[in-house]
DNA sequence: TACCTTATCAACATTATTGTCAATAATGGT
DNA sequence: ACCATTATTGACAATAATGTTGATAAGGTA
């Protein structure tokens, strides 16, 4: 079963290294070391490798994403786990995966629910952050709402980096390296002011 | 000149309905109206023809920013010009168009010196915004880091939103139409408030 | 060992996609 | 009306991508 993995690994890294044009059998057999024939033997056709692959790109990203959004973690250290579902987001290869996915139209049905529930948590929890934050100022629906605004704003924030974050940060004369940092400090300073 | 115009067009279709992997020659033909020679021959090459597209949709994109960022309306109307850009970036099509370059590794050298330029002149506009808001407490360095992070994290927003925002929101458990506009008050009020 | 299953490959077959060409029609200027 | 240029097409050619098959080998199990 090792073939499986070698040939799901050139896939990505031809996914990486060129974008979705580049998942042609032939090349990601090359890659593996083997041919065309054992990677349509192991997949069954092209199609169900870039599906093979789509599944296993996702399975890790929820994976990354349950792991950062564990119950436990929630409700005590109320906005680092949001930082890290940016680190996940933002990560270069799942936002081209995001991409990739919206852009073919894909659903990501596997997993939605769960990540659906805990999403749902997260939100719970910053509710609750948010409302010790205002003690008594605002109504429990008021926070929740504020609570997934946040959470999305989070989310799309890392997404955007993901896909465009270097393209922009370059038009905007931003020092690449330094500015992605300071920049997750800035948004996160902010996220934790302003009344949350 | 009405062919190419029409065959654009289904490209573009095409790349909306389908994605990147729509984007055959006979199929685009088919849809315009012509035959598949017809597309070769007013684009050279299948290749041509995507260039065009992406071309043309750049050339778009930068024209509704350019719109967006005239400068006479920079300086006075402070952070509505933003809003205008997220609405820019986050429209589908170009955020897809966006989405879809990145992943090709594209460049979009198009016009970038000019969007460059504009981005610094709209990150002036902020600058003096956040300095008439902090009035002395801030450097002028200061405030044009915050400028270009707020005018960073609008764009990154919106690009997200663009190619995730439905996702996203649908997995927040939000209803997609009402949360779409009132996500962007919210997002606009905190971009508004807390020192900027 | 004999037997079964699975993995691998090379050669071939099929289909999809792109590209070429020569003929014909349309267009616009003189 | 004539000519040159450009547009359009159908039929064909070339390539690229996927899929199929049968042969061979490797691994495990009775």
């Amino acid at each position: 079963m090792q073939a499986k993995a070698l040939i799901l690994d050139a896939a990505q890294k031809r996914l990486d290294a060129v974008g979705p044009e580049g998942l042609k059998v032939a090349e990601i057999a090359n890659i593996a070391g083997v041919t065309h024939s054992t990677v349509l033997h192991h997949f069954g056709s092209a199609e169900g490798l870039r599906a093979s692959l789509a599944e296993k790109m996702v399975e890790k990203l929820l994976g990354d994403i349950l792991e950062v959004l564990d119950t436990g973690s929630i409700v005590t250290s109320d906005h680092k786990v949001l930082f890290r579902v940016f680190a996940v987001l933002s990560d270069e290869g799942n936002a081209r995966l995001l991409a990739w996915t919206m852009l073919k139209g894909l659903e990501l049905k596997e997993g939605q629910d769960t990540l659906a529930q805990l999403f749902e948590q997260l939100a719970q929890g910053v509710k609750v952050a948010i409302l010790a934050a205002n003690d008594g100022d605002i109504t429990e629906a008021t926070a929740l709402r504020h609570a997934k605004y946040t959470i999305f704003q989070v989310a799309l924030t890392a997404i955007g980096d993901g896909v465009a974050g270097d393209y922009i940060s370059k038009l905007l004369g931003l020092r690449p390296v330094e500015a992605k940092a300071e920049f997750r400090d800035w948004f996160a300073e902010r996220l934790l002011s302003s009344g949350n």
